[in-house]
DNA sequence: CTGAAAGCGCTTACAG
DNA sequence: CTGAAAGCGCTTACAG
């Protein structure tokens, strides 16, 4: 039966036509929990990220989602609440159920156990974000560039004072704040002297967006346009802006970062910055099964090409 | 080891003691699959559903999540297209995975191959669809009393014609349309006669919101209200309505359903109808638990209220 | 309290 | 080409 299953040859005609016969009479299906078992080969995928809820993480499901179609394997998906502690549980528990590998958006300073991780035996891939080790790679969107084209284009627009609503977990992480080093590169290299005021933070959320152009808005009532780290924070910062009675784009221009499916839609459409979350999902996956194959070697950190999408907000 | 690590008593507090110690250094963790394929408890569940972009979708994963944090299992995550087939395949890789149950928004004409389903020893419990069979059972919101309520409250405004943004794939579902039924019974009490032209249909998405509310328009110049199918339908309304220079809420009103993050942020905050995505995942899994217990019972459809939040667009 | 045996449902050499 | 045996890593009676 097994070999007729895995169609692995070394079977009579008759004998294959009886085994689908009972097969198809009993609705057999293989258990795959038993077939990991000797194989080694469970068949599921993980991805875990900070929040669920962020429409760009649903979408980057889809995308691994469709990559993992191709290939016949299952997805698992779990969150880490921006939590180091929960975020080992999850890996330790991915780990027991044998996931044969877990595309990572990491917890703010996950150094340290990631280092650990490094030793479990489960490859990881890391998304934006660098990390040496074994059985572990790195798949980064050019963040930096994003970020750079993100503010010359708006620097091209005319807009002198250009605030950047950030990501808080840049200050203390172990993470580089590449969007941040864009866009004080694009300002120097406009001939600004990028100032420090100019940059508020808040937490990755619509909320944390209204917050720091809150923040921005009383530090600076001059300011005409905003850079948000991500797409639900210009939606905040939208938000921000509209009970303060500014216009956008005519007083204030803004760009998100992702290109959430929403920013088309919005009122004005939103300015920003694609991530290529089709060529992630595959770089990702690809990674992941080289890993796997040689979990010592250093694999080089593959990177992915970003683009700015211009629209009405700025 | 084995009573040791699930702590079944019969061991000595020094055989514990070096067990555990030993665990420790060798940073040995339980294969579960191997315990799955003995105890028959794979400790993880399923959710599937049409579309793994849409935000609400994303946010019940969140709520499934946390449910299924606290009893200690592991979420798949899978989308079926809105196609019977892809989801007969992923139902059926979830039964070879042994998952413990799946949580289920069925594809549109699902009927037949959930008859199938249910013969198949795989609890399922369906998202706001009712249907009856062994393995099978429904958490259902109250979508009907949601649509009145929306409907009665852009009456309660003044509101005359008042048109619906509906899923088409109730036209040929085995589905019930709750939420048409419900339209159409508000506007009966409230004295007005529904007219079949106020209905226009679309795919429930951005796109599909957009193409319904250009129907609408192109066929009632007096349009002054929108009810839609759900909140990315009514993220599509807007941008319809705007394009055609109609300013919301003074000359089109609109309102959603779900309620998800981003219909407080948006400009103006959408009026929609919330969906209790916490209850709904608790109530959902403690289903599938009484499924996988009492397989061939027929167990009672739970209800869920839902609850109509006012905000700027109505 | 401890240890050895059987078995969950598969795959993979190995004999015939 | 076919069949029986061993083994993946666990749990669960069963003897001692």
């Amino acid at each position: 039966v097994s070999r007729v299953v895995n169609d692995e040859g070394g079977f009579g005609v008759e004998t294959k036509a009886r085994v689908l016969a009972a097969i198809d009479q009993l609705g057999y299906r293989p258990n795959l929990l038993a077939r990991a078992l000797i194989t080694r080969r469970s068949g599921t995928i993980a991805l875990v990220g900070p929040d669920l809820t962020d429409p760009f993480f649903a979408e980057l499901a889809d995308s691994v989602q469709r990559v993992l179609r191709t290939n016949g394997r299952t997805l698992f998906f779990a969150s880490n609440d921006h939590d180091v502690k929960r975020q080992t549980d999850v890996l330790e528990s991915l780990r027991s159920h044998a996931a044969e590998g877990v595309i990572l958006f990491p917890a703010e300073g996950s150094s340290a156990s990631l280092a650990a991780t490094a030793r479990s035996g489960l490859p990881v891939v890391l998304i934006d974000n660098d990390f040496r080790g074994p059985w572990i790679g790195s798949v980064i969107s050019e963040l930096t560039l994003g970020a750079e084209a993100a503010v010359e284009h708006l620097v091209s627009r005319g807009r002198r004072t250009i605030g950047m609503a950030a990501n808080v977990a840049s200050i203390t992480a172990d993470i580089p704040a590449r969007r941040e080093h864009g866009y004080r590169r694009a300002l120097h290299r406009a001939g600004f002297v990028p100032r420090p005021e100019l940059v508020a933070y808040g937490p990755p959320t619509i909320e944390g967006g209204r917050a720091a152009v809150d923040e921005l808005l009383a530090r600076h009532c001059d300011l005409d346009a905003v850079f948000a780290y991500n797409d639900i924070m210009a939606v905040g910062a939208l938000q921000s802006l509209a009970r303060a009675g500014r216009r956008v784009p005519d007083d204030v221009a803004v760009v998100g970062f992702n290109d959430i499916a929403i920013c088309a839609a919005l009122l004005p459409a939103l300015t920003t910055v694609r991530i290529n979350r089709e060529v992630v999902a595959k770089e990702a996956m690809d990674l992941l099964l080289r890993i796997a194959d040689r979990p010592n070697d250093t694999h080089p950190t593959v990177s992915v090409a970003v683009e700015l999408i211009v629209r009405a907000s700025s």
